[in-house]
DNA sequence: TTTTTGTATTCTGCATGCAAACTTGTCAGG
DNA sequence: CCTGACAAGTTTGCATGCAGAATACAAAAA
């Protein structure tokens, strides 16, 4: 007997502590509460996450080869600086992987997966018609991410996710204007009929173009934010 | 006077242990040294180099973001196994940067780059008319490396080497026929034309091309290795 | 007032200690 | 002979301790 017990907890923690730490870290880094130039005070963090400092410097250094961090030998580590420059190559090389991605999504990806974007494309639509630019914004990036996902290669998307949290950075004080954002969703509009169509060229194409005005959006928004 | 003195070691160490330590574990998985499914005993390897662990581990966790070992929770660490898909797929994202690279090295490198990777290419020969394999991957990485970098965007360097490591390894165990050999130093001195060139289109068509053949010649060694 | 220098404090980098989790080997039962 | 369970021994994950480096601050000199 004893079989009665609830087979309480066979999973006892899989999920190792600076890999948390990693994820909390850069949703602050992200979200703009560690502003850029802000230094990462070991002792502070350590407090507010209610470890040791083992795993948190383990998840810093981490995040210091996501760019999202950048270490000073002897002097810690600070939140790095969004650097217009910067992040126009960090987007030239997302342009890349997605134009890739999109190939070989229109060759790959099974009809299930072009609907599950539509969808996410609809639930966008939804937020923009509300002008809830907090949740198109991260419908916005599932869809994004969901495209790269469907070309079926686990390799881009762990380099595309890699490079876009230092946009998604930048894109979180982006205040668009609603020119801006209607075409965003324009744009998001064709993109979703080329995927359909899998017309790989179109959708490249498409892609690039789409990225070029999110550059010149985000780049807009860091100039605005600077002058003032 | 008092001017004549050496200027002595005014840097005290400036590279953290760690950074050293995933140079040395990085050498040891791509020469094949730690093979493919090998534990990475951090007791052994502490011995080895003769740190502690803390800095071991810390370089463990950031070579599992290079892919070249995989972190087993509670279980430690081993090397990657070496997948063909995976191979495939990491090669296609390097296809995409090479192509990028490509591009924008054609618009922007200087002249001098273009000679500084000449110069490469003929050391490359040489060591090919040798037979020297060892030395010929060498520079042929470094041409490589050197056209990436010639591109002017750090973010995609960066990406690149970080791929790159595991090709490396796959490479390091391929042994090329005469026939494959002497195609790829073909392929590279039309690869070195096109650039000099600046013809952006033809020298991104090469790029894909030769890591087609690359892609091919790895995947055909690892295979003949799988049979073995 | 400005610059410099000495000192105290803070912080990082690395080493080590301890508890929990995993592995291995042995043994009882079928 | 095979299966399952238990115990001993490793190994990892995290916390903490200690020495050296960097910073901040204050006092003295220019």
């Amino acid at each position: 007997m004893g079989s009665v017990e609830t087979l309480a907890a066979p999973q006892i923690r899989r999920r190792p502590l600076h890999a948390e730490v990693i994820d909390r870290l850069r949703d602050l880094i992200v979200q703009g509460a560690l502003a850029p130039g802000a230094r990462l005070n070991e002792r502070v963090l350590c407090a507010r996450f209610g470890i040791s400092r083992t795993p948190l410097r383990e998840a810093i250094k981490l995040l210091a080869t996501e760019g999202l961090v950048e270490l000073l030998p002897h002097r810690g580590a600070i939140v790095s600086a969004l650097q217009p420059e910067r992040l126009a190559e960090t987007l030239a090389v997302m342009g890349a992987l997605e134009s890739l991605a999109g190939e070989l999504a229109c060759r790959h990806s099974s009809e299930a997966q072009v609907n599950e974007i539509r969808a996410l494309h609809y639930e966008m639509l939804a937020h923009h018609a509300r002008g809830d630019l907090g949740a198109y914004f991260k419908y916005n990036q599932q869809i994004h991410l969901k495209l790269v996902e469907a070309a079926g290669n686990a390799v881009l998307l762990h380099t595309y996710r890699q490079l876009n949290a230092n946009v998604r950075r930048a894109r979180y004080m982006a205040n668009l204007s609603k020119e801006r954002w209607d075409q965003a969703v324009a744009e998001h509009e064709e993109i979703l009929a080329a995927f359909a169509a899998r017309d790989a060229e179109r959708l490249k194409r498409l892609l690039r173009e789409h990225l070029a005005s999110k550059l010149a959006s985000v780049l807009g928004a860091l100039g605005a934010r600077a002058a003032a």
